[in-house]
DNA sequence: TATGAATGAGTGTTCATTCAT
DNA sequence: AATGAATGAACACTCATTCAT
């Protein structure tokens, strides 16, 4: 009779959160079965259950972690004064997570239009994500590392729509330097010459 | 008790994927019943299992379709002399298609790591594109039209990953001619200077 | 694979209800599965759900019939000439019918504050009941065998208020010809004197 | 930590049975959990086990309970000189309490066939019932309140069935005035004639 | 060829009951 | 005594697939 973690409540959410995104990564959502991820958790359904109420709400407290995770990785790493080594290393970091976890981001595109709150957390997701870019461009445009003739928000729609693309490629089966280096080309075309201490 | 279609047996497996595709694309995939499928065509599942013997096969088909016209649109979008209205022309049939169908991308995207047909499906079709854009680079490029330094491979890796990344942003609710914008900034950003004469 | 029955429709829903209502006599309604009536009936379950969309949908099925059955019963027992006579045959039929059956009254009252179909049937089928014996009474009176200032609706109240009391007492384990004689001594004593011929 | 009552072990039985008698006539034995039961007592759920070790025991307990109240208020109510009184106040009380937990009876009808126990319990109740009114005619008999050549078990086995089957028709819609001009009219059709005062 | 009744293996979910704390 | 996390056996319901007609 194992426990689901042996700590509290919310320790026991993020186990079965944790295991569940690599079932449904593994076996895709709707094949996944609720005994799949009980049993990898060594756990019964019913403990499955005490958690989240019903396999949606789990894909749906995926989904919201992953989403967090992914607002964190960028926060973190646009950060130091090279802008091109920060774009590599953090494509880099998402290539790591997309090796185990990357369909789920297509399970949820599917489900989406047929779920609210799947379509509501990747609407948000988006804004988010665009927020944070466009003001970290603002930035680098006012200490001067960046043309001032820049349209920030659009070039962050580009940098987001390349990025998600570049992972597609990834899951179609282009080799990771490859895709890496397309990441590269895309990001240098779309923002430009870059000047590193500013002035 | 009607026939699926009253011709040739080709023209009933394109009228069941037709339909097969709408009904996918509106319910999804796993969700979908073979009798939603016999239902809309108005139909009993077993005319549809005489001509596709699996669910899965159906979708196998669906796939291969959906590929091909891909192929087909991109050969017949960039023709002309003028390149950026190409461009254009090509996103904006894009966008038709996937307010109807776009979902089914994702859907066949989820069920790739499962489904060796569907996977190399989607390998292949990559590397048709791939290919097709590369040469349109490359003659491009010969008739003077293009930079002579350009790496017409990379940049048409960027191009696919753009697009679908762009088409991506569309089923995350922005809107088309938002999406359109990033898409031709994108464009212009990675392809560089255009001369529509050549020299 | 045996069929549900090899006629039409109907004939199945009629099979399907009769065996769902020996297993819910027998069972109880909550604690039969569709398993059981499926099984009893030689038949996989996919078959059953093919005629009664639920569960719940099945016991209305039930309900319903039973109602009609009661009111038949009534109408073609309540003719000759000797009323007492046909107040006796008509309780004997009812505890054949009770033996069997007769717990799914208790259920269907059980379910009926939960359930709007159970709840409406069960009112119907007491207001044409309390309509059949009313103008039944009534013609009596009008042909001089009942006493003119007797309240026929009110009298008919009360009948059915004994009747279902008699019934249940014989669940309760009271003998049946102690019930019998309860009927028919209750029945007397509230309809009052009769005389066969009228006049 | 709620303590089910901060009393002695039998008023801990009955603060339960109280609450799962609502409980269950609101939702239906089997529809009830012993959850419910206990979250609206405040309680944890092993809290109820401490007292009642199955869902079952409880639920014989609550008939138990409601056979003595029943019994307890027809030895109060038949009391005084005037029967007809008598009657409706009794009836009166029986309505208060059916309006709340009257299905619980049926509840109880439904389960006996396959519940040795309550099974047991409902035809004990009966004979006691049964006893008590057939004693009580009795004395008025000897009083000379009531005619001598009346047969008191038999007048005792109908009132008991209309007293039965005219809770039934409130559960059934009856309104309550319309129940109980039922209820004395056959009371006085089946005691017949009264002298208050004996002689 | 087409039909649609039938199959039967699942799947999500519930809940009485247990038991370590 | 009380808690509530965990168990695990059910059960209603679904659906891809088959096949007699």
């Amino acid at each position: 009779m194992p426990k689901v973690v042996a700590g509290y409540k919310e320790e026991a959410k993020k186990a079965i959160l944790e295991t569940a995104s690599e079932v449904f990564a593994e076996k895709g959502y709707r094949e996944s079965t609720m005994d799949d991820v009980a049993k990898k958790l060594g756990v019964s359904k019913g403990a499955v259950y005490q958690y989240f109420s019903s396999k949606d709400e789990l894909f749906q407290g995926l989904c919201g972690a992953a989403a967090k995770t992914v607002e964190e990785k960028l926060r973190t790493s646009f950060t130091g004064p090279d802008l091109r080594r920060a774009a590599e290393k953090y494509m880099n970091s998402e290539f790591d997570r997309f090796q185990k976890r990357g369909v789920l981001m297509f399970e949820a595109f599917a489900e989406a239009p047929r779920n609210q709150s799947i379509s509501k957390l990747v609407r948000n997701n988006y804004a988010t994500v665009m927020d944070v870019i466009t003001r970290f461009l603002e930035a680098l445009k006012e200490r001067g590392s960046l043309r001032q003739e820049m349209d920030s928000a659009s070039v962050a729609a580009v940098l987001i729509a390349l990025r998600h693309g570049i992972l597609a490629t990834v899951l179609m089966g282009v080799r990771r330097e490859d895709a890496m280096k397309a990441w590269m080309d895309g990001f240098e075309a779309v923002v430009g010459p870059y000047i590193a201490d500013g002035r």
